[in-house]
DNA sequence: TGTACATCAGTGAACGCGCGTTCACTGATGTAC
DNA sequence: TGTACATCAGTGAACGCGCGTTCACTGATGTAC
């Protein structure tokens, strides 16, 4: 039956809420409508009054998994203290609740090979975070620009291949950062 | 009908052959048995008197994928030409021709965040072509035991990090390895 | 070396299953009077 | 403010489709005499 506006927001909410955490924690191909469905407490027909597509869903939740990864990094930044805010995300990002819950974690680590094989607005989406993110990195680095944005690059490649490989059980020895 | 020996032998090497392809191009979950065998030249029937389930054709491909790419390098270090062979090896691995063509190139950069949904034994062969490729990479650095192994993965995530990117699309700047 | 027969690689149709998507239906919500 | 009705979010069954896997069948291969 009908449900008022509010109560549909939230459901909407929670669809994509539980996508983004699905999706990052199995795969996008391996994860169905109807699962994700589910996870947010309603039933799998009722998905296309909130969404034209899958696809249009998996655009949603990875935006929505971008934000929750750029949030205490971006507030650093805005408040002038970048380098603490960078030095606390590396030790969060490389820790081993990070490793152990992808569900909840960067979406570059969990989705970005299978995003390849995703529409364009997906990977425009994927893109565009992780343009943002080498951004967010560079505020705390020091040197110019294009040193700041190189080093960055850099980092960002470290510490997403570091979280592929410990999830994949390849053991890594400490790296310094 | 029955086929002889050498040609079964032809048969599944093909086969192998095809689905190390197709596997690093589309992805494993996105490519088909039948397509597999197609791609070979066969009709899919047939599959299951050369392996017991897809999951072993995925290990026996990985396998073959890592052979591949470890060729060259591997041949180089035997020659006592280690820093010769690593600075070749990194120039193909960052080439254009590298990161247009998937389904001839490295595994890891293709399909390691994928492996991770799969099988026990298809992420062993994946853990051990990584240990592999650090240890060959390594060869060819310089330093102590430690210290070489610890670049060498700093280097390999540099690498792998840079195709993905660049297979994703996102325009990375030129850095120095 | 030649013949008779068992083996088994490959064929092609079928199996159950889960997928993304559609649809007729329900009944609470939101609106018009 | 109260009533009558149109809207539409959510339900649950069904759709076609492709998947991995199975199977009866075929006929060339390999073997035993």
């Amino acid at each position: 039956m009908r449900v008022s506006k509010e109560a549909m927001q939230t459901n909407n909410e929670k669809i994509i809420h539980e996508a983004a955490r699905l999706f990052r924690q199995q795969g996008i191909g391996t994860t169905g409508v109807a699962e994700v469905m589910s996870a947010a407490g309603l039933t799998h027909g009722g998905f296309y009054r909130h969404f034209k597509t899958k696809d249009e869903l998996v655009a949603a939740a990875l935006a929505k998994a971008f934000a929750g990864i750029f949030k205490t990094l971006a507030a650093a930044v805005a408040e002038g203290k970048a380098s603490e805010g960078l030095e606390a995300f590396v030790g969060h990002y490389l820790s081993s609740q990070h490793i152990a819950n992808p569900g909840s974690g960067c979406p570059i680590a969990a989705l970005a090979v299978e995003v390849g094989h995703q529409s364009n607005s997906v990977q425009a989406q994927m893109r565009q975070g992780c343009e943002q993110m080498i951004e967010l990195l560079a505020e705390g680095l020091e040197g110019d620009e294009v040193a700041r944005r190189d080093e960055a690059q850099r980092l960002l490649a470290s510490l997403v291949w570091s979280v592929v490989l410990a999830r994949a059980g390849v053991v890594v020895t400490e790296g310094d950062f």
